[in-house]
RNA sequence: CGGGGUGUAGCGUAGCCCGGUAUCGCGCCACAUUUGGGAUGUGGAGGUCGUAGGUUCGAAUCCUGCCACCCCGACCA
């Protein structure tokens, strides 16, 4: 392992790659564009499964899971999904190698697939084509089916877990008989995401609507999180789309209504993928590493001994286990570092690396004192602290320290909404302080591309909560009559 | 797919212009001293210099082809 890692400053996205992989979270492959999440990294994102699969859960879902591979033939009768699709799609076409005669195993050109299969980017259709002969009559409705999986998107260029060309995630693809209630269900969710972002993850995002141009392919309104990062670009966390009947309609499912009357159903989809551990790392980490918070840190606190001989060391080995004991009893994951490999300055720039919360240092002094010495990870804090009642102190601290966490998080993006009234300013902000930008837009698919084109800023999202305000679109001078949130984004 | 660049030990590099079998740092291994903020010393292991060919007595170095990767752009809801 090297010794620091680059400035947050000096060079954003050289900080963020050192980190991912100095912090043990994930590594470049062999494949390029698709990355290996290492334990580390995987305790993380499996903390959040665990958290979001209970929450899909309460909320009336059940996994389920599909074919990785899609027929051609099935991802062109959606004609928007396919255009949105197409471009980055992985294609099998052969089903057999062969040896060539001189040694070199080659495709066997007679091993021909009659009709190439997609590997999967997404699975509306693989999941639709399914749900036709699952739904018949509205008794048979809502279906609330969510899948783990993989997906791949041939992307040109790709980042550790912001864009890799295969990425892990959720997708729910659920059926209603009404269109009322079809897009409930697509807000719904949209609250699940933006309360785990805040709640759990401590990254405070907007809660909006995409524009036209920035929709899902195929959905008829698409329901977005939006998170800030430290460099001032916008992440898009999380999105909730409202399908319609375009699905029903390309996959022909239709339902007999409690009337007798053959109605399409009417469709959601939403996903959240391991893009959330880039926000994660992006919006809290700093010079010293990463900062997670402590309701997803696979570790919450680190326990370091310091000992100069073994009766030192037999003595806090003591100590320690009754503290561990305790910690646990309370839930709280403890990683006791008696490693005799590595000395106590190491170790504790190691584990601030990796981003647990809290440390608790413990050695001979300590135990002639009653004291320990407690170290904060999200304000670098340390104090040495009675040994009398450390247990219910700790478990207290780390409340504290996942809400300071947001906090600081939610501080930062405030302070980065910034409202302008003309172009010059939006272009003033953008190149200077960055974040979002609040501005009037006069809801043309046109003038977002113009002004994209200009800045490489796009519309992240119409906020649900924008007030009714008249104002004039900042680049036509059209009215309009509510702010939108412009950024450069991820 | 366009424009630019780079390939030398696990990682980061020097050497290349001006040819003589490879430098330094980190890391790794052993021993000793250390241990409350990334230890120090001594010794050691590790390299077909991306690859194929050419020029030459001799190639990391010069020439040609190929391959890989990186950056910028195109692309990315």
């Amino acid at each position: 392992m090297g010794k620091g890692i680059t400035s947050r400053s000096e060079d954003y996205s050289q900080w963020y790659n050192d980190l991912v992989i100095k912090a043990d979270l994930a590594e470049y492959s062999a494949v390029r564009g698709c990355m290996v999440i290492k334990p580390y990294g995987y305790a993380i994102w499996e903390r959040m499964q665990a958290i979001l699969d209970k929450e899909f859960k309460e909320t009336g879902h059940s996994n389920a899971y599909f074919p990785l591979f899609i027929p051609k033939s099935f991802f062109s009768k959606e004609a928007s999904h396919v255009e949105g699709f197409a471009t980055e799609c992985a294609v099998v076409t052969h089903y057999r190698l062969k040896n060539d005669g001189n040694g070199n195993i080659v495709v066997d050109e007679e091993a021909k697939l009659e009709e190439e299969l997609i590997v999967r980017p997404t699975s509306e259709t693989i999941i639709w084509n399914t749900y036709r002969g699952w739904i018949e009559s509205y008794r048979d409705l809502p279906i609330l089916v969510n899948q783990w999986a993989n997906v791949v998107r041939w992307e040109m260029r790709t980042r550790l877990f912001l864009r890799t060309a295969e990425f892990l995630w959720q997708e729910g693809h659920t059926a209603h008989a009404t269109e009322q209630e079809a897009i409930e269900e697509a807000e719904k969710m949209q609250g699940v995401y933006a309360d785990f972002a805040e709640k759990v993850m401590g990254v405070p995002v907007v809660r909006g609507r995409k524009t036209e141009n920035e929709r899902f392919a195929g959905a008829v309104d698409t329901y977005t999180i939006e998170a800030l990062m430290q460099d001032g670009k916008a992440l898009q966390a999380g999105t909730s789309h409202f399908l319609g009947q375009n699905f029903a309609k390309a996959f022909d499912v239709k339902f007999t209504s409690k009337e007798g009357k053959q109605e399409y159903v009417w469709a959601t989809s939403w996903g959240v993928s391991t893009r959330l551990m880039g926000a994660l790392v992006m919006a809290h980490s700093d010079d010293q590493g990463l900062v997670i918070p402590p309701k997803l840190a696979p570790i919450q606190v680190v326990i370091v001994p310091i000992y100069r001989t073994e009766e030192e060391k037999a003595a806090v080995d003591g100590f320690v286990d009754s503290l561990r004991a305790e910690l646990k009893a309370k839930g709280i994951s403890v990683k006791y570092d008696d490693r005799d490999t590595q000395r106590p300055g190491f170790k504790f720039a190691e584990w601030e690396l990796k981003g647990v919360p809290l440390r608790v240092t413990v050695g001979a002094r300590d135990l002639q004192n009653g004291t320990v010495e407690l170290a904060r990870r999200d304000i670098q804090s340390k104090e040495t602290v009675s040994q009398e009642g450390l247990a219910v102190r700790i478990e207290n601290l780390l409340d504290v320290i996942q809400e300071n966490i947001y906090q600081k998080a939610l501080d930062y993006r405030d302070a980065h909404i910034t409202e302008v009234n003309s172009y010059d300013e939006f272009k003033e902000v953008l190149e200077g302080k960055g974040g979002f930008i609040s501005c009037h837009w006069d809801g043309t698919v046109e003038t977002e591309k113009r002004v994209k084109e200009e800045t490489k800023a796009t519309i992240r999202c119409i906020p649900l909560d924008a007030k009714e305000e008249a104002g004039v679109c900042i680049f036509t001078g059209k009215p309009s009559t509510k702010r939108v949130l412009f950024a450069k984004a991820y």
